[in-house]
DNA sequence: TCGATTTCGGAAACCGATTAACAAATGCGC
DNA sequence: GCGCATTTGTTAATCGGTTTCCGAAATCGA
């Protein structure tokens, strides 16, 4: 026998409607007396309402939906964190799913989303699905983008400053003497991040007086592991190259290791800095120089933003926030040379 | 205007029966002339059935639960991933909780997914809630316990052998010469992996001969942040030791950093072998020596496994899966002494 | 040609909640 | 004791699908 409504309106005595009323905490048209039996019926039988009929009926489900691109990544552990405390204080739940960077399953799980009926979610685009996003959009359904920006999509966005960060990190290496800085990142053209870090880099020597000359900008292959060999040969090729910005926790990881097995030392040969500030980054040897983001706090506008957006009768305008990154120094940007 | 199965079927000039059986593969009952203009509505309104009430009818909803109780912990995320491919192969949509190792959240969490009636749960339990695990093991909801071991309690369990991993990291210290060996736990007496692991070292320790005596066993607050503090103190105490056994790797970075800042050296000094590989674990300085678990696996098969129990007529009986873990020798753990 | 099948498709009940509209009971002033 | 407002509770429609049962038309066999 399953436990429904119905069921614990016979046991107490009264109507469903009597028996909803109580559920959603409106007391008013009930006395005293019929509240606590009900309540104690509900309490008897551990009852449990089918939040699918509720949904069907009220039409929203309490649910939210992230869409991001790597959970293995803790940057985005952290901001999911803040994505949880959020829908936690709020009221909400969560959804949460894994595009791996591919338009083909970014687009399944949104259309998944929209099917269940979620209340809004929050993206880390892969920003490929373009024509989907504006569908969105233009059908008014809640979401909030986050950490990259999709140009020309009029949604909220909570996103960093990576132009800041990027020139951050390469000042730092310039006021420790570094004189060949190079810049390494991913190759996926579509991650707008990425791309800011490395406009930073170019601004900032640039704005130092380099000529465009001396970029020197090395795309790695995001798959497939070639990365590690295709930076030894390219170390091997610019021995002058004494410094080295990195644009992403995870290649930093390789660029430390490429840089080992080539017998050059840290930060001596070479300074590092990176983005993403990480739990190892202290512990690596040497200690990581990392620009940090503050992705907690990100999730957690996100979803405030969001769940207001939801809230809120009449449509708010499209708003954008952009969150400022932090220098954190340690040893591998090397100390200022005499 | 909503888009509904009856205005597909209006437009088509069916009815909604006819609908419901094309958008779930059933042709049996239509000509293909019928069922082509049906299509045709369906793809021009971008029609998207509604989950809810198709759940609310059918009542499964194709969404599996998971909670688990640290998503910043990279071990977890691994297992997630096996979880999510699990899922996506078998048709399966995935709803993603963090208990904290807060037994107040996770059976908020639980009692969540029950009322939104997922077709079942995977749960990383932090094993205080006996009552509760055994009231959803007997109302038949389909579950797998990952990880932890709860005794007593008759569902499908996916583990890792945590006394094989703790007795091999043991015994690499012990082959290389180390003679007073530690190991450090966090002090949750609810987490069955971490007490296993400390039984492993002390048979290890004993079955090499040593006595009671000799176990030297610290426990660490996991909360407050006083672990670092504490680990020095009690190195300050025991400056014989010359091995310790990290039993989890957020841990083993806190260890780290006590014996470093105590100006010991790694691994001259003090030799370690930290438990669960993770991304980091390599580029440490030394390189960690660690108990690498296959959690990729356990989230596959326990996924798998709950899928299977979940589809099948008669409720299989409960089936336990123990995992095996792997060492990977890196210097941390030190050379053989001469 | 006629009854029996097979093919194709619809009517209506149902899943379990919410909620508008309505009705009975009670209280209160005079 | 009467009229009216307030309190307390019910009936029934509804959300958007699935599915059982049934009927009409087409096809078939003899």
């Amino acid at each position: 026998m399953k436990i429904t409504i119905d069921l614990v309106a016979e046991r107490a005595g009264v109507s469903k409607t009597t028996v909803s009323r109580i559920m959603n905490g409106n007391f008013a048209h009930t006395r005293d007396e019929t509240k606590n039996r009900v309540l104690q019926v509900i309490q008897e039988l551990d009852y449990r309402p089918n939040a699918l009929a509720k949904g069907l009926k009220s039409s929203h489900t309490n649910v939210l939906g992230i869409v991001l691109s790597n959970l293995k990544n803790p940057f985005w552990t952290v901001v999911l964190e803040g994505v949880e405390d959020a829908c936690r204080h709020l009221g909400y739940n969560l959804m949460i799913c894994n595009s791996s960077e591919q338009a083909a399953m970014e687009e399944q799980y949104i259309k998944e989303f929209q099917m269940r009926r979620l209340d809004g979610i929050v993206i880390n685009p892969t920003a490929r699905n373009l024509e989907l996003y504006t569908k969105l959009a233009a059908s008014k359904y809640p979401m909030v983008v986050v950490n990259r920006r999709v140009p020309g999509l009029d949604v909220h966005h909570v996103i960093m400053n990576n132009m800041k960060g990027a020139t951050m990190a390469v000042h730092q290496l310039l006021h420790n003497g570094r004189r060949n800085i190079a810049a390494f990142v991913y190759d996926n053209p579509y991650v707008s991040t990425w791309k800011e870090r490395v406009d930073g880099y170019r601004e900032a020597l640039q704005g130092s007086g380099r000529s465009p000359e001396e970029l020197r900008i090395l795309e790695l292959e995001l798959e497939g592991g070639t990365a590690k060999s295709t930076i030894m040969r390219y170390l091997g090729e610019h021995p002058e190259i004494d410094g080295i910005f990195s644009t992403n926790n995870m290649l930093t990881l390789q660029i430390i290791e490429a840089v080992k097995e080539m017998g050059l030392k840290l930060p001596e040969d070479i300074a590092i800095v990176g983005y993403d500030e990480t739990v190892w980054s202290q512990h690596l040897d040497p200690p990581l120089t990392t620009i940090m983001q503050p992705g907690y706090k990100m999730g957690y506008l996100a979803a405030q933003m969001l769940i207001k957006s939801i809230k809120a009768k009449r449509k708010p305008k499209p708003e954008t926030i952009v969150l400022e990154p932090e220098l954190i120094v340690r040893k591998s940007c090397g100390a200022v040379r005499s």
